[in-house]
DNA sequence: ACAAATGATACTAATATGGTATCATTAATT
DNA sequence: AATTAATGATACCATATTAGTATCATTTGT
């Protein structure tokens, strides 16, 4: 069970990368280079964080990324809800089925807190605490 | 992501519903009955626990399963343990491949803290608490 | 002997994860 | 204007994990 995933964590080390580099603008190149992360996945991965606004694209020859917000405002829940969803560690098995015990469940509420923690703490890394 | 997958959460719904029958016998068709759990599965899942000794089978016509163990000394992680091994929150992305920076790695710090902080809360959760 | 149960084990289906491949578009350089 | 080096968009493929089935053997009460 993976809290972070393969593209998430990419993403993290790609985005301490970028930030290193200080609003230059950085290739897809560069970043295989140093990453070791397969190019087009590495690709896919940039450009969902440009749609999202982490990072600003440059196109054409010359181009790269960089980043449009500061490191200290990127939060490490933004990427994984980014690659993952929306966090939930509690979702019931019965999902669409009926649950026998749908509000009264013990283990769902038990769970509720862990996942109320998890969420808290993850909400306290920034990506500026990883550089 | 999950923290408990479908067999943990039927075989937690399985073992409580024998705890209550208080060391009677109990056959996968009453179970089939009463928890809507696909039978060759459920079958699946409480031949796992009569190995791991949690609960007792009794073979031929008139068996089925009973408590090994009171539902106090069953901690939900036991049951996590089982079917869906040791947890494990904070595998690096780079498993066998060498990770840039093993042992500094301060991603895996965090997530170090989470996994700990949710493992010390499951080992709190026993059968008998969601009874 | 028969029926009703579990034991063991191999197989299959569905979903999620981790990628590739390809073509279009953009822009600097010559 | 042509070339080249970059990203954008999107569809596809591979692998692993999760969820579930199928089948036959064994055991035991009646």
């Amino acid at each position: 069970m993976k809290l972070i995933t393969r593209d998430t964590d990419y993403a993290v080390r790609a985005i301490c990368y970028i930030a290193k580099k200080n609003k230059k603008v950085v290739s897809v190149s560069q970043l295989v280079n140093r990453l070791k992360i397969p190019r087009p996945f590495l690709r896919k991965i940039l450009q969902s964080l440009n749609k999202k606004r982490i990072l600003k694209s440059v196109k054409g020859k010359g181009g790269g990324f960089s980043m449009l917000l500061g490191p200290h405002k990127i939060l490490l829940l933004d990427l994984i809800e980014i690659f993952q969803g929306r966090l939930k560690l509690n979702e019931c098995s019965f999902k669409k089925k009926v649950c026998p015990n749908i509000k009264t469940c013990k283990l769902k509420k038990r769970i509720d807190k862990i996942q109320k923690y998890t969420i808290r703490e993850l909400k306290t890394i920034k990506i500026s605490d990883l550089l």
